[in-house]
Parts: C-alpha cells; structure tokens; sequence
RNA sequence: GGUCCCAUCGUCUAGUGGCCAAGGACGCUGGCCUCUCACGCCGGAAACACGAGUUCGAACCUCGUUGGGACCA
C-alpha cells in the first residue's frame, strides 16, 4: 500500500516518538490517517480446516465492525499451513459465507502457504540472535522425558535440555526451539477483561519450526499480525493461554505489541464450545434455510454484545455503536428462536420488491418455474407477517404457481365434502358475476352466502381455501382472489367441486 | 491433572455502590383482535450460584466455596 511521502514522513514521527527507530520499516505499508496517526487494523484468520461457523462468523464480525467503527482496516488471512487439514472447499465456503453475511474485507485473502520463507528466516534470525536455540531431541526422547515427568508429578514440559548445550550441527534433524525466560511473568492487558498474567515458569520452550522446516502456529500468527501492522487482535478467548507465548515472540523479534481483546467463545445448548457435534455448520446453510444475512449479522452481534436495551441494529448502526468495551464476558448459547424472530422481523421490514427478489431462487428450488413475475409482490406482502424465513415464504407461496392444486389429505376430508359443496357452487356462480374481484364486492358475496346458509363466514371461508389452495391456513381469502384472478379461482373452484364425490 | 477464563429470568442481556422489592428482548403463558394461520395490542410467571468481608448502604468492590468453560497434556 502506499501513502503520500507527508504521511510517511510524519508516521516516522510519529512511531519514533514512542517505538524505537528499528522499528519504522515496520510500518511503511501500514494504513494512516491524514495526521499520520496509525490507523485501526484487525483481522480474522481462520484455518481452513471446517467450513465457516457461526462462532467464527462472529468473531469476524466483532473484527469488522471493530476496524470500521475506528475508520480502519479489516484483514482477512487464511492460516492454511497445515497443508494435511487444509481444503480449498473449506476456503471457499469461508470467503463465500463472509461475503454473504456482509462482512467485506479491506486486504486478502493473504494465505500462509505462500509465506512459509518469511517465517524461515523470522526463526532463524531468532536463532541468530541467540533467541531461540536448535534442539536436537527425538520424538522418543520427548515421549521419555513426557513420561517420567508425569511419573514424578511433574508437569509434561519440555526439560530444556538442549538449551544451554552447544551441539555441533551433525546434521542431524533439529528444530527450532523458542527461549523462553525462566522466571518473571508476562501479563496484558485485555480489552474486555482487563489484566491476565502468566507465571515465565508456566511456560516452556515452544517449538518455532519443525524438523521438517515447517513453522508452527504461534510462530506464524505473531510474524503476520506483525508484518501486516494488526493493530488490535480480536479472538476466540480460546487463544488466551497462547497470549503469553506470543507477547514473548513479539518481544524477541522486537515488533510493536498490539492489543488484544479475547471474546468469549459460542456455545450450544450444552453449554460446551460449539463444534460439529452441535450441527456447527456452515454459515452458508442458513443461507439456504432462508434467513437473511442482515438478521443474522444482527443477531450474532447481539451475542455476546449490547448496547442498552436496543435489539435491532442496521450494519450502520453497528459500525457506529459496536466497542470492546461492551462485550460480555461470559459465554453465549446460540439460540435458534430469537434468530427466528429477529429474521421475521426484517422479512416484515424489507422492502416487498427486495424481499420478492431474494425469494425467486427459493421458489425455483421447489421446482416453481414463475411466469407471472407480477404477482410476487402480491405474494409477499400477504406471505411477509407470515413466513419467517425465505424457505418458509416459498412453501407458503408454491400454490399460487400450481395449476393443480394438491389437497391436504385431512383438509379435504373436512372442508370438501358433500354439506360444502352447495356453498362452492353457491360461490362459483356468485363469483362469475362479480364486476371486479377487488374489494367489497367478493366479501358481499361471500357474507350472503353465510347468511343464506344460516352459517358463520367461517363455513364458508374454509371450504373455499381449501380449493383454492389446497389447504386450511392461507393469506386472507381476499387477498388469495385477488392475487390468483378470476380465471384460476374459477378453474380450481370447479375442480375441488368435482373432486367431491 | 496443570494453567487461564467465566457466573443477573430457560436463552440473549441492561446494570460500573444508593435511581433495582432488578429493566428490555426471545421463548413460555392468559386475554383482545379475527375468514384460517399469522401479525399486532394488552397482561402474567420467570434471575442477581453460595458464604464471608468492606461499607451507613452491594447485583455492582475483596476473599473463599461451588459450578461451568477453554487451553495444554
């Protein structure tokens, strides 16, 4: 990215102040605003090893709004190192289902796999540095070391044996261990839980790169958050334990501490972290399910975060209201009603034209070919108090587009029958007369009916929903006249009437 | 097992020492509206995990207990 030499020349100024000099390249390809003050800059870096989740799509939402509700930037890295796990549906289905949800990143996807030598050489320069050391151990060894701590009741951590020891490079397999200081504490100050602090002694030599040449994850996570100019980490609070071990990272390498926010994981109705057992499935599925992106951008900001006692909140609304300093710390459960509900909400909310456009391609999965494109507004503003997501709309709206239309078995069986059929032949001939469809006049109509009958409007009502649209429950019966025309009415009318024996 | 985190109605939460005999929302529930189903409207039940301490006063601060969770192994 580049910036004008003015913003450059005062961002220098600026870091120098507070960071020292070494440090300036750092930030040349970071963001800044016109005084040259370091702008905002989150992200959301996701292994592709799942498809994206609603726990995950929140996080990467609290990253987004975090960084546009400050006028930064907001990065999206995949973390695909682990080349055995890692599976290119699983990126698709993660950039796919972020753009659905409306969570649109400023840079990437940046992928790891392509920055493997950076990593390489941030290990060896640790090395080089004498902050990090080759450590010769085997994996029988450490399974030795595992086991005979655990026999003393001590803690499984690495002895340190190769530490201090000068081997000569025999070309053996090594890997690159992190020096960790020995005692001391390491502590931050979190964003929403104010300060944790770790004991030195409670950490041990992490690896930084395997004897295959591959780095490792904290290693990686801390290079990039680094080079990238992550000025804020906003993360599961899984990752709170990996704090302590990346702030020493930081410190080695010498790179400019962020800040770090953890917000609680979602669990479900286990009140365990959500996983594939919960159904933890893609974000894409709601999709399918009918719910909009903007309920469900809603809804899961709404987890785990507040803003008085308001519930409804557009996109706008929460880039200008969302801060850290709301979010709860406490886990949340996922719950499934009041997504419902808040998606009925924007489906009454939306407007009819935008509503009847996203249904279309629902219609058309339950095998719906539209002629009529006119009559789905019509549709929707009767379907729109009812349905509570798209999928639902569709299958309240298919009879409309069914010549013949099929009867629910239980409904025929109470509505079409032979003390019915007088009041459907009473209706269809009142009907062929009718001047206009619209109106009163219908409601006249079926109101004599009733009353010539001795029945209530009810008796009259059922018999021809049930023709109409095969079933007891329906937008009001006027409407459904209207909506179908006179020549459909009169066809499924005559055909419910033959249709009694 | 070790480390770390968390704790207000069933659920999401408001609450940052007096305005709280705890407010809103979803859900549940009684009623109204009504051509069915919904929507809408009015009402109801429902929570500060427990125990000490600090204080004139604690949901709010401190400590402990219990319970839950995460990470590491």
């Amino acid at each position: 990215m580049r910036f004008p030499s003015r913003a450059r020349n005062s961002l220098k100024l600026h870091i120098i102040k507070f960071i020292d000099e070494s440090l300036v390249f750092h930030y040349n390809h970071c963001k800044l605003s016109s005084e040259g003050i370091l702008l905002v800059k989150t992200r959301f870096a996701p292994s592709p090893t799942g498809n994206l989740h609603i726990g995950g799509a929140r996080t990467a939402l609290f990253n987004y709004l975090f960084s546009k509700h400050k006028g930064g930037v907001f990065v999206l890295r995949i973390e695909d190192t682990d080349t055995e796990r890692s599976k290119e549906a699983y990126v698709q289905d993660i950039l796919q289902g972020l753009s659905w949800l409306g969570v649109q990143w400023d840079e990437g996807p940046l992928f790891q796999k392509e920055r493997v030598d950076i990593y390489r050489e941030h290990a060896y320069r640790l090395l080089g540095e004498g902050r990090a050391y080759k450590c010769y151990c085997t994996a029988e060894m450490l399974e030795e070391k595992r086991k005979t701590a655990f026999k003393e009741g001590k803690k499984p951590t690495y002895d340190r044996t190769c530490r201090d020891v000068n081997v000569q490079d025999s070309g053996k397999p090594y890997v690159i261990r992190f020096k960790s200081p020995l005692s001391g504490e390491v502590s931050f100050n979190d964003l929403v839980r104010g300060t944790i602090a770790f004991r030195c002694e409670e950490l041990d030599d992490l690896v930084i790169l395997r004897s295959d040449n591959t780095p490792t994850y904290n290693f990686t996570v801390v290079v990039d958050d680094a080079l990238m100019g992550i000025t804020h980490i906003i993360r599961g609070d899984d990752h709170i334990n990996n704090t302590p071990r990346q702030i020493l990272i930081y410190k080695a390498l010498g790179y400019p501490m962020p800040e770090f926010a953890h917000v609680p994981l979602i669990h479900g109705k286990d009140r365990a972290r959500l996983s594939k057992r919960h159904g933890a499935t893609s974000l894409l599925e709601y999709r399918n399910d009918g719910f909009l992106p903007e309920a469900l951008m809603n809804y899961l900001a709404r987890l785990g975060w507040a803003h008085g006692n308001q519930e409804v909140f557009s996109r706008e609304d929460l880039i200008e209201k969302f801060d850290l300093m709301n979010v709860g710390k406490s886990p949340a459960i996922f719950d499934m009603d009041k997504l419902m509900w808040l998606n009925s909400h924007y489906i009454k909310t939306l407007s009819e034209e935008d509503t009847a456009e996203r249904l279309i391609p629902f219609l058309e999965g339950l095998g719906i070919t539209i002629c009529n494109r006119d009559i789905l507004v019509p549709i929707v503003a009767n379907l729109k108090e009812r349905a509570r997501t798209l999928k639902e709309m569709a299958q309240m709206a298919a009879f409309f587009f069914y010549d013949d239309v099929v009867y629910e078995e239980a409904a025929k069986q109470k509505f079409l029958t032979p003390a019915t059929k007088p009041i459907l032949e009473n209706f269809l001939e009142g009907f062929k007369g009718l001047r206009s469809i619209d109106g009163d006049e219908q409601k006249r109509l079926i109101e004599n009916i009733a009353r010539d009958h001795n029945t209530k409007l009810v008796n009259v009502v059922q018999p021809i929903r049930v023709s109409l649209c095969g079933r007891t429950v329906s937008p009001g019966i006027f409407e459904v006249i209207s909506i179908l025309g006179r020549e459909n009415v009169e066809k499924r009318l005559r055909r419910a009437i033959e249709a009694i024996l």
